[in-house]
DNA sequence: GATGAATGAGTATTCATTCAT
DNA sequence: GATGAATGAATACTCATTCAT
């Protein structure tokens, strides 16, 4: 039987889903770790940064980070040196978190679970953050950080899916590339119709499922229904470049 | 026999393959056509303004497409009111040639041939042009323009999808308003990578196909290796936005 | 009895009210007269662009006034070396109108009907025209014309003045200066109400025209001598509007 | 006797004669007063646009005036939203100083003193601002607060006329929207020789005065009658200059 | 001669970043 | 340390004027 997103892959799913590792305790450049206010300062405005490039995209200006974290932007330039760096270190817990739920689903004793889980976590993740998906596609910030998340990544994704693989759960050509750029593809179906409906990612991912199996006897239902005609008008409504 | 992006279907794609239909006499307000070298820098200023998003985005400055257009600034704003105009300019341009494809492939004799002709022309037109996927993706510019092309495109799919699944060739719970979604997933995958390795989404195409073939015995080999680690890396150094 | 706006005084306004002379024959640089057509094309683009500022002020573009006179904006550059020469031209018109309406003042012979019938016919003029109020009280345009213009207009108003007194018509302080302004300041009655009232400015000739009269035995002497004709001159000299 | 602006009515007049009240603390979006030194530097460009604009109207850039204040333009933009709001400051500030002199004018025991106090204060406010004269003559700037200070000055000018009357001294078919159609037309006279002779609007004041006495035993009728409040508010609805 | 296309300096406004309080 | 005021380069767009057709 050829589990879906709804089927026994995300049995697991109960653990950290959607949850960010509270990051806690960055160092000062001199070693020692910030006073305490001053890393509850960086944990507000990381916390707004996430809110507010989430809602409006990196287009949204330091000041609104600033504002929304209720401190002066000069307490986010003492933080974070400018806006790219900021936009790394969101970046880094985000791919932090993406890494955990890649060592999550290794943990699976069920490799076609596991990859499955790790999918629909990191779907969860990019789906539900405007900035980070603009991040992904079009940024030019924090290739360093990237560069490291991959470096952790690759080899535990290479374990998922050769796993599977060995299990006969898994097309025998994918590659452990391909996981991320499968991520990736998804992250693109919330970007289309993320204001309109926020799951359907899912019903790509249950597609993409059915492709990744080494066979398949009959089609799984997919899960989410399609946009309708309707709500593929009311997609295109919400974008953030360009005019404002 | 499951037809993969380099077979059957794509035996049809000989035609117009990734050319635009040279826009030939755009009328000026007054009904009558441009005069001849008005009509030459409208379509220098189109050729550059493409060239210029394609490579930097949408957020390509007006004088950077006047400087490459080899015209002043007031050139452009003469024969495009504002930079909203020329990009849906652009982008009207792309979406008839969609729909073109479209129509092409419902034409086909082949139900599958079709359709997969329709996928893998559109994922050419989109995976050439940064700022068609930027557009696509995230800007607010030309939102009619893309309520129009969608229902001009929308009922030639519909029977493309369903003339498939009659003949049994297509999933029976694929709908309509997937195929744009399918379109767009393959456009992220060629954002990802597109420096690196431009046909990259060949392979995705492939994969996607599988997923809507019905049942399907075996895997089909998946065209286009995937991305190297090393790849990868280098993927992810070429973005548009922040820095610039 | 003391004439009114609407009593003897207007009598005589039966004449050219309102009427501009045909300026109908401009030299070219070279002495000969315009060709037909060209001094046609003159005509055309001064009334033009006397309804074009007239309706939406100075900050009207040149190439407005060309449309609006079914000319190409090459051919408005060819008649007039500049927006400011056109504007003089305009002015000029005017200017010559008002000397008109003075001349015929002075005809008449009735003392206080004609000067009535000059500061009728002259706020008319003004009033009718937002083009020129701007001109007259904001641009830097047209200097000479004015001085010029004035240099003709201010012996036939100082006679109009001066038989008013003689004939106790006019309070013996009034000076020739006073009158331009007195046209001046109904100008700024129809500006201020222009598009409302249109004819506001009638309200405030019949004010200062009461405060013309010679008042009881004992005029009140007015403070502040009027300008000399060099202040006059001078008093242009910095406007705001064009130029820069 | 007939007193003139040198006459018994400018005793009063010692008071605060040209002098803005100094805006002494202007509160923050969030309510909180503007610290220090950004109170200092609001001040500074409210003094320097009020200086550029008087020499050079209106048309002066945003970017003179910061010259002129020697600050960034940045900073301008910080303090007031866009050009308008600049404006509009400088507007209010001047149009309170007026509506204060009405109320002054009003205080005074002497009815006619009392009128032309304000009538001369107000006039030696608007004669010394050109860019204040733009703006009440040909700018779309600023409606709103106009309406709220005619709102407020109406019924004080109102008083005053009526009580002006009761006593005899003014004539009887004066309407309490006159007074600032007068003023306006001195702050024409101003205009037209400010530069040269600045003080030249007392002559027009003096001459505009004795219009206003009851004179002979039956008054002339004026025609037209004066402006309703109601077409005064549409009055000013039809500027060219500032917004465009 | 007439036409209208092309030019580009100029204007209002934004926002990442620095620095005085 | 925190604050938010100041900075000014950058950007979209306008319009007087020139010049190829």
């Amino acid at each position: 039987m050829s589990p879906t997103v709804t089927g026994p892959g995300s049995r697991q799913a109960a653990a950290p889903a959607g949850t960010l590792p509270a990051d806690s305790g960055v160092a000062a450049p001199d070693g020692r770790p910030l006073r305490r206010d001053a890393e509850r300062n960086r944990q507000r405005i990381l916390r707004a940064a996430a809110e507010v490039f989430t809602e409006r995209g990196l287009q949204a200006t330091l000041d609104d980070v600033a504002r929304r974290a209720g401190v002066g932007v000069g307490t986010v330039y003492r933080r974070f040196p400018d806006k790219e760096a900021l936009v790394e270190a969101l970046f880094t817990e985000r791919l932090d978190a993406l890494v955990g739920y890649a060592e999550h689903g290794l943990a699976d004793p069920d490799p076609w679970a596991g990859l499955v889980f790790f999918l629909e976590q990191g779907a969860v993740l990019i789906a539900g953050d405007r900035g980070l998906r603009q991040l992904l596609m079009f940024a030019t910030y924090g290739r360093d950080r990237v560069d490291q998340a991959r470096a952790r990544m690759l080899p535990v994704v290479s374990q998922m899916v050769q796993r599977a693989q060995e299990a006969g759960e898994v097309r025998a050509d994918l590659r452990p590339t391909d996981v991320p750029l499968i991520e990736f593809m998804l992250s693109a179906a919330a970007e289309y119709a993320g204001q309109v409906r926020p799951e359907i990612w899912r019903r790509y991912l249950a597609l993409l499922l059915d492709a990744l199996r080494p066979t398949r006897a009959a089609a799984t239902a997919l899960p989410e229904p399609a946009l309708s005609p309707d709500e593929m008008v009311q997609a295109m409504r919400s974008g953030t470049l360009g005019r404002s």
